[in-house]
DNA sequence: CTTTTGTTGTAAAACGTTTCAAACAAGGCT
DNA sequence: AGCCTTGTTTGAAACGTTTTACAACAAAAG
């Protein structure tokens, strides 16, 4: 494959100027420059994008590190910042750790041999003190997504979750449910804590009660949320609506309703985090909030690349995104008791 | 960032030491090993990529392009092909053109640059003269996956789609339907050629007539597919099932049930080629033929790795792997048609 | 005691870029 | 005519590895 040095010879210039050309096409003549050009073009030359990092002392590498793939949300996110990266420059290393700490690990040690010049990150499971330290190691600027992560400084960009609580909560209570039973995450991680508040103070808002028999930790995934649906169906009193803060968990009791033959919204009403690719097409069609996530990896990149440029300075910030409801089908009236078929 | 030359010195030794420590750990004593190997914990170095690619003339990095990364499908390869590659010492760039064939030529053109060691090339749209180009250039093994592409000489690895079509068909076939819509592909691209090849082979061996009015183009996509319904059940003696030979089509063709208020496997059956993830979650509970994912995305790595390695020789070969169908319940016996209400 | 053989370590030369400082050319001023 | 500017071009050094070729030495063989 040919060099810059092939280049040159051709071109009968200087290795010097054929950089120039290529990078700072104004600081070299017309004439040379179309010399270069031509000899680009007859080499079919492409740079050697390790000698170029290796003095440069930047890789035009970015790493984005997800828990998942698979799930949607990750798969969008990838797409919009594999997006806005090109628009960049920049080209994107995708790691996927399929929720295992120990992959994540070794990603984040790859990707410093990689020397990336930057780094977003899909926090996942809980905030170890080692993971804390190999980020630190990597020595770039990191942007959070999904999740903050706290007294760590990095800028993060998230879903105003508080405000999607509160929005699928009161969108259920307008449709006359008093008994919402909540399918959230684990407590302890900002994201779920924050949707579960906004779900209280709609309840409030609305005059409610708090019932905390209503509400279950289904870890954020699909067979738990299954699991906690059926818990909640068996309590004396229960609920005429669920509200599922994921769509894993969405999934978890749509098929749940599925499996004893409750249809939605005639039997029980049901609202998601997470729009879903197939929700307007299979039945029940799901009324959802749908987070911005293309809005999202658009803002981490941005942020990003403005601190690699050093025109962002100072402490990380966050910036919150709004959530916007998406009404579908599977929300209506609650039904009285013995009307459902359970 | 320490370098190679920082741990040389901490441990006392020299930069070719630390190196054959690193890589061949077996041509250095063991006392000068466990020296290097503190050297190197304490100054926590990690080796720069660049400057290792530069001298080895391999990067250790492979190329993965598909057209969407958002199907699951394709994720669920990344996923595979990830976790193959990880075994294997690689690393995986992935490249999500979005099904524009010029994104792709600048991810073609991005990879060499990367000069990366081999590329799995999920082929999307036509095969074009410039594309063929691009990939000579790169100069390296490259495996496709999902579709053959005929007179390259590459290695290929795809689904047996002609006992697809022919298991999707016969299992229609066996629960009484006579007259089966199918929606297919593009018939240019072998992959649909295949599908409908099978279709008409296990009408064939049942007796059954081929009529071309039930069959459509719905260039794989969902919207198309959508409408390809329409027509086929505006047709004087319309369909009793439906064959969908892609997820993207299966879902077109959910909606329009929905739309219709139609019911499956009540008033219409229906069979799609790809699982998807949701399949079993929501009504109908569509009963699929289900591609080896990641038996395509591992056998793929393994001949990359085969051929990069210079351990595999000769002609590439084209590898075909057995689909399953996976009953659920979108699928029952044909209803008259007056009892249908359309 | 010399020679051979084998092991373990090292110095130095690449690999392909970018960039620094210097050289050079061509005008524009005094 | 001499002296600055300004703008282009270039030689050479540096970036951090791996590898080649060889040196040093010890052990085994003669």
């Amino acid at each position: 494959m040919a060099t810059i040095r092939d280049v040159a010879r051709l071109a009968n210039v200087s290795m010097a100027t054929v950089s120039n050309a290529l990078n700072s096409s104004d600081r070299v003549s017309p004439e040379l420059l179309a010399r270069v050009r031509a000899a680009v073009e007859k080499l079919s030359y492409a740079p050697h994008a390790g000698a170029r990092s290796l003095r440069k002392r930047s890789s035009g590498l970015l790493g984005l590190v997800v828990g998942d793939i698979t799930n949607p949300f990750f798969s969008d996110l990838f797409e919009a910042v594999e997006d806005a990266a090109a628009a960049n420059g920049y080209l994107v290393l995708l790691c996927n750790s399929s929720e295992r700490s120990e992959r994540e690990e070794a990603h984040l040690r790859m990707l410093r041999t990689q020397r990336i010049d930057g780094l977003i990150l899909a926090p996942t499971g809980a905030a170890s003190m080692h993971r804390a330290a190999l980020l630190a190691q990597l020595e770039v600027p990191i942007v959070l997504v999904d999740r903050a992560m706290d007294g760590l400084g990095y800028d993060a960009v998230v879903l105003d979750n508080r405000k999607a609580g509160f929005e699928a909560t009161s969108h259920l209570i307008a449709r006359g449910h008093r008994r919402i039973g909540l399918i959230n995450g684990p407590e302890i991680v900002r994201t779920a804590a924050d949707r579960m508040h906004g779900y209280r103070e709609a309840l409030l808002s609305a005059g409610l009660p708090f019932d905390p028999a209503l509400v279950r930790d289904a870890g954020f995934q699909e067979r738990p949320a299954h699991d906690a649906f059926g818990e909640l169906m068996a309590l004396v009193e229960p609920p005429t609506a669920i509200f599922a803060t994921n769509n894993l968990m969405t999934i978890g009791v749509v098929t749940a309703l599925a499996d004893r033959g409750l249809s939605c919204p005639e039997d029980i009403s049901l609202v998601g985090i997470d729009d879903l690719p197939w929700a307007d097409a299979v039945l029940p069609r799901l009324t959802a909030i749908a987070q911005p996530v293309r809005a999202m990896g658009e803002t981490a990149l941005t942020l990003l690349a403005e601190r690699i440029a050093g025109t962002r300075l100072g402490p990380g910030t966050t910036t919150v995104l709004a959530p916007r409801l998406v009404v579908r089908r599977s929300c209506g009236s609650p039904v009285p008791l013995k009307a459902a078929h359970v």
